[in-house]
DNA sequence: TGTACATCAGTGAACGCGCGTTCACTGATGTAC
DNA sequence: TGTACATCAGTGAACGCGCGTTCACTGATGTAC
């Protein structure tokens, strides 16, 4: 993927584009948008979609592509000065959430698009994967988390992502329900229940503070 | 819904659409799919179609009503003479890996349909509602399963068939990954590592029988 | 600073085909007597 | 058991429109001198 400079102009329509596409594509999937609706949202001739993109497959993976980025570059951002393997692990299902009520178009979007979701060589389950690695390396965490435990946390990832989504639920619910979800998540691992409770608490007042 | 009934000629029709259907949309979407590609693998005419289905979309509703009957005829079944709500959790479970492992396109067509999973009326998701309630109401369970256990649950089915699909694993495979994601679950909601286990072994033993 | 020219990106009309849906007709199945 | 008629379901050609893609043209931006 290299990274050719645009115009200031074409940088316009290609935004004007990707941020039409995204939010059309928060309500249908891509074969039900028809090209016109597209260039229509965004303001833009026909023509200059195909100066953009080969053809419309290549603008729906531009756009998730886009958003898989966005979410990993927060994910990074969010454990970056966090060695704890644990707190990387509820860091991440953290910043999902956070995501979802944030950007719940883009959580949409992605969480349709990615109905096969547990792909290894994705950049984000790999980080789930070397982090499950380094706790499980610990003996923190209990046997059967060593083959099964990254199916088991990307998962309720999914799920409490989809489900914040779906229901519109606000800040302080999406808090209450990241808590109780890292509680039976980190307990299921192997946690004690006392250490569980307090990563999912200190994960929750982040999640509060907008982190 | 009523069930009328059809001509023999007509049943048969009937069941040469819907298991083309079930072969081609086990690989692509529906809007991905041609009428003209499902009668030419049905063996018949194109006006036929319209003699069962009022449009596309309802074609595509017949199938994904037909496998969800199914899939939820069939955890009826196995947890028919089962009372004790954790062991009909981990019924339900194994009755969904079992789905997934005997007839994966069917799971593939079921789980890209409901990428919106977690829908408080169907049916599958009541009894899991109906079981976590029981359970908790005997304080087998923690806390935190009252309000997201079904959550919880849900997103583990889920991810365990997803998973049982993509890597098309056989029996042997499935009934490990089972056993450890029951491991992993049971305990998350409660239960001591000890009868986590138990119940664990015990469903993956059922799935080695082809249960 | 100004002029000429080249390149880049935008425009929207036109094309054409793929595909959902319709319909008049045919053959098969069922019923009456 | 046989004949006549009614109904039901199958057939495939025809329709027409929606939509992806193309392309000749225009205007804007950038560069050379």
């Amino acid at each position: 993927m290299t990274v050719q400079t645009l115009s200031p102009r074409a940088q316009r329509t290609y935004r004007a584009l990707v941020d039409a596409g995204l939010e059309l594509l928060a309500e249908r999937p891509i074969d039900a948008l028809a090209i016109d609706e597209i260039v229509a949202r965004a303001g833009v001739a026909k023509g200059s979609f195909f100066n953009h993109f080969a053809d419309k497959p290549a603008f729906g993976r531009a756009i998730g592509a886009e958003i898989r980025a966005e979410l990993e570059q927060r994910i990074g951002a969010a454990n970056a000065d966090v060695a704890d393997p644990i707190a990387r692990l509820a860091g991440g299902m953290r910043t999902g959430l956070a995501f979802a009520l944030d950007e719940p178009r883009k959580t949409a979007i992605m969480i349709r698009n990615a109905g096969n979701s547990t792909l290894r060589d994705q950049p984000l389950n790999q980080g789930v994967a070397a982090d499950m690695n380094a706790a499980v390396a610990t003996g923190r965490l209990r046997a059967e988390a060593r083959a099964s435990g990254v199916r088991f946390w990307l998962g309720l990832c999914q799920v409490l992502m989809a489900n914040a989504v779906e229901r519109r639920i606000d800040r302080a619910e999406g808090a209450v329900r990241l808590q109780e979800m890292l509680v039976l998540a980190l307990t299921g691992l192997g946690l004690p229940a006392q250490d569980a409770a307090t990563y999912a608490s200190a994960s929750a007042d982040l999640l509060r503070l907008g982190r």
